[in-house]
RNA sequence: UGGUCUAUGGUGUAACUGGCAACACGUCUGGUUUUGGUCCAGAAGAGUCUAGGUUCGAGCCCUAGUAGACCAACCA
């Protein structure tokens, strides 16, 4: 069986039992079937790091399989982007396979199917079989072809296959129960009318088969063990079963099994979402580097191996599920920061002179390549007396957390020399336009003297701005600012949209960089890894910030600003921490717990919301739309909030209360009530 | 309002046929560092949705409740 320890999830014990009921090890065979209706998203790569993943693992192969039975929807297009994607990701499949080769198959069954009596042919209308369809609590009504003789349905569905009617007039149903719990069992439809070319069958066929009504006997003719798909066809589970009961005779009977699709937080996963950003313009296109297409990971320079880091860490299980793109980003990082080669470049420049250096003097620095790995060596970079420094390490005075540049401080300019803040030039707005300082000469970099080995606070990093390279530089921020812009039902998720979420501007990089290739990938030092957009061209070079490096003075920087006297108060009261988590935390849990304990868990939600910020409660809106004890909290919290900060609510706040009002539960309903009243809203 | 599924730190996933709730991300300390990165050491944070039951013992089994997701396309 399986060698490694690590936890198996709950697919991999389903398939480690049936192995240890007698399946034969070489009879497993796994499949990822994509319709090609688009780009392969983020979301895509849970489901084919699980088969694939499992094809890896228990040495099985691992078709590709074209689920391509609506020629509405599907272009060649889509099929080479989404061979070429999951090519690029590293996954080798075993055949490539397309459900319309399967048409004659299925079409000869379906004969066999009628002369059985388990099918038949309806010539209502869409809106005639919808009424009598039933509803969840309501049993359907037959169809009144359901009683057609075998031989008029056979020679219906001939003349069907033969073009003889319009689209629309007749359908396929299997025969079912019209009365069945289970929706998908009244009388599914298996066959529809379809004057359209497919994009591989061109004209040869015009009634085309359902997804129900291909896809598990597609697993069958494939030989799959184990059938894989996303939770939401859980209920056609039951179908999957009969119509394959009708065709199995012998050999591997294919088995439906069902995960959690992946979310991303701050992140549309809908095909329809997509194209519509595409469509109107949002962004550039599918590969726009904002997309979570697969493509656009790529363009954006996220490598397969980080993307597979991250799917194998998500994991597999059966609950609805959000991940944070955090994670995401921590995979690039971590794989980034052991392949990518450093170099300089600075995005927001300030000029720095050095007044003791010698005018018109160039001298070339080494410098390492890559502090994690040794073997990618060194480079050579031109130091001169006047240089580019980025603006923000600079400031005139500061306090001793500050460890970069101010006036008569030393700094280190990495692979160079220790310098000395001195003077600042301004223009008349009074903005900086040049920093002097003077160097250490004896504190050149490896050079071996005392002075090099000097321990000064901050390094820097520079670019000579005689020899500097000017690049266009894009930076992205996520494309929305809600975590779940998907979730509002009453909201639309182009009103979510980040009107920031690219910048561009000129860098000044250093000259190593003047041949590089597309797609190539880099660390400027201190700011985070980039890469060469398909734009570039030589001499207008273009790069893409895939990711920021961890920044923890950033985050320091922002609280201690935002919040000086938490701090006193926290050290007044030792480690408990207060704030927007356990504001989370107890709402979770309020809504089952008895009368006297949900006092308590109020009150520390109050305690708590007196930490938190406006913006971080509007955040939480995003995950309320969930849970009815996170809602509550919301509210008892923007109470709080609202108060501390003497304010009145927004619109947001306002709507959302609102609807609280709505609401079916009771104490949502009484908090809304009293903040209603308290703001007359 | 019927059916099906789900519920474990802030997030995601573990916990074998019931036996000290573990791992990763995130957060917070401290150390190393010519990247406020990396690396190293450590800490806080859940008692497993609620109430009952079975059991020597329940996150796991049973009952009821609560909450969430999915299901009525000639889409997949």
């Amino acid at each position: 069986m399986i060698e490694e320890k690590k936890s198996l999830n709950f697919i991999e014990h389903i398939i480690e039992e049936d192995l240890s009921n007698g399946m034969d090890k070489d009879n497993l065979r796994f499949r990822f079937p994509p319709e090609p209706n688009g780009y392969l998203h983020i979301g895509h790569t849970k489901a084919i790091g699980i088969s694939f993943g499992l094809g890896l693992r228990y040495n099985a192969p691992v078709n590709l399989r074209f689920d391509d039975t609506n020629p509405a929807k599907e272009e060649q297009e889509y099929v080479d982007a989404i061979k070429e994607d999951i090519s690029w990701l590293g996954y080798k499949w075993d055949k490539e396979c397309y459900s319309s080769d399967y048409f004659q198959q299925l079409y000869d069954w379906t004969v066999q199917l009628i002369k059985d009596g388990k099918a038949y042919v309806d010539s209502q209308t869409s809106e005639e079989i919808a009424e009598q369809k039933g509803t969840t609590t309501e049993p359907g009504k037959n169809s009144p072809h359901r009683d057609r003789s075998v031989a008029e349905n056979l020679d219906l569905f001939e003349r069907m296959k033969n073009g003889e009617f319009d689209e629309g007039a007749h359908v396929v149903r299997a025969k079912i129960d019209m009365a069945d719990p289970n929706m998908l069992m009244r009388d599914p439809l298996m066959y529809r009318i379809l004057k359209k070319s497919h994009h591989r069958t061109g004209d040869e066929w015009c009634i085309y088969p359902m997804y129900d009504w291909t896809h598990g006997e597609s697993d069958y003719i494939e030989s799959i063990s184990h059938s894989l798909c996303s939770l939401e066809f859980k209920p056609h589970r039951k179908l999957y079963d009969w119509f394959l009961d009708q065709v199995y005779t012998d050999g591997m009977r294919p088995k439906q099994r069902e995960f959690a699709r992946l979310n991303l937080s701050y992140t549309i996963m809908s095909k329809r979402k997509l194209l519509k950003l595409v469509e109107e313009g949002i962004v550039s296109g599918w590969d726009d580097p904002r997309m979570p297409t697969i493509s656009a990971l790529r363009r954006r320079g996220y490598t397969p191996d980080s993307i597979k880091k991250f799917v194998e860490t998500v994991g597999v299980a059966r609950r609805e599920n959000v991940i944070d793109v955090s994670l995401l980003e921590f995979c690039v990082r971590e794989d980034l920061n052991k392949k990518a080669p450093r170099v300089m470049g600075v995005i927001d420049p300030v000029k720095l002179i050095i007044t003791n250096y010698p005018e018109g003097e160039t001298e070339w620095l080494e410098a390492e390549n890559n502090p994690e790995d040794e073997s990618a060596g060194y480079r050579q970079v031109p130091f001169s007396k006047e240089l580019y420094i980025e603006k923000e390490d600079f400031k005139e005075e500061a306090n001793r957390k500050f460890f970069r540049l101010t006036l008569g401080k030393e700094v280190r300019l990495k692979n160079a020399y220790i310098i000395k803040g001195e003077s600042v030039i301004k223009n008349e707005n009074g903005d900086i336009i040049e920093i002097h300082c003077t160097y250490d000469p004896k504190s050149k970099s490896g050079s071996g003297t005392e002075e090099s080995k000097r321990n000064v606070k901050g390094t820097l990093h520079w670019v000579s701005v005689n020899h500097a390279i000017e690049a266009e530089i894009r930076m992205y921020d996520r494309l929305f600012m809600h975590e779940s812009p998907d979730g509002g039902k009453d909201k639309d998720f182009m009103e979510y949209l980040n009107p920031d979420s690219l910048k561009i501007t000129k860098g000044y990089l250093e000259p190593s960089l003047s041949d590089v290739k597309h797609l190539e990938q880099f660390q400027f030092q201190r700011i985070g890894y980039f890469n060469v957009d398909p734009d570039s061209k030589s001499g207008a070079l273009v790069f893409n910030k895939t990711v920021g490096l961890k920044d923890t003075w950033a985050k320091q920087e922002i609280k201690e600003t935002e919040a000086p006297k938490k701090q006193a108060v926290q050290s007044h009261e030792g480690p408990k921490k207060l704030g927007i988590d356990e504001v989370k935390r107890a709402g979770k849990k309020y809504t089952n717990l008895p009368e006297d304990k949900r006092l308590n868990l109020k009150a520390t939600i109050q305690e708590a919301a007196k930490e938190v910020r406006l913006e971080e409660l509007e955040d939480l809106y995003g995950t309320a739309t969930k849970k009815v004890g996170t809602r509550i909290a919301v509210l008892i919290a923007l109470a709080v909030v609202l108060e501390k900060n003497g304010l009145e609510p927004n619109k947001d706040a306002k709507e959302y209360i609102l609807k609280a009002l709505d609401d079916d539960n009771e104490l949502l309903k009484e908090e809304a009530i009293i903040l209603k009243d308290k703001y007359s809203i």
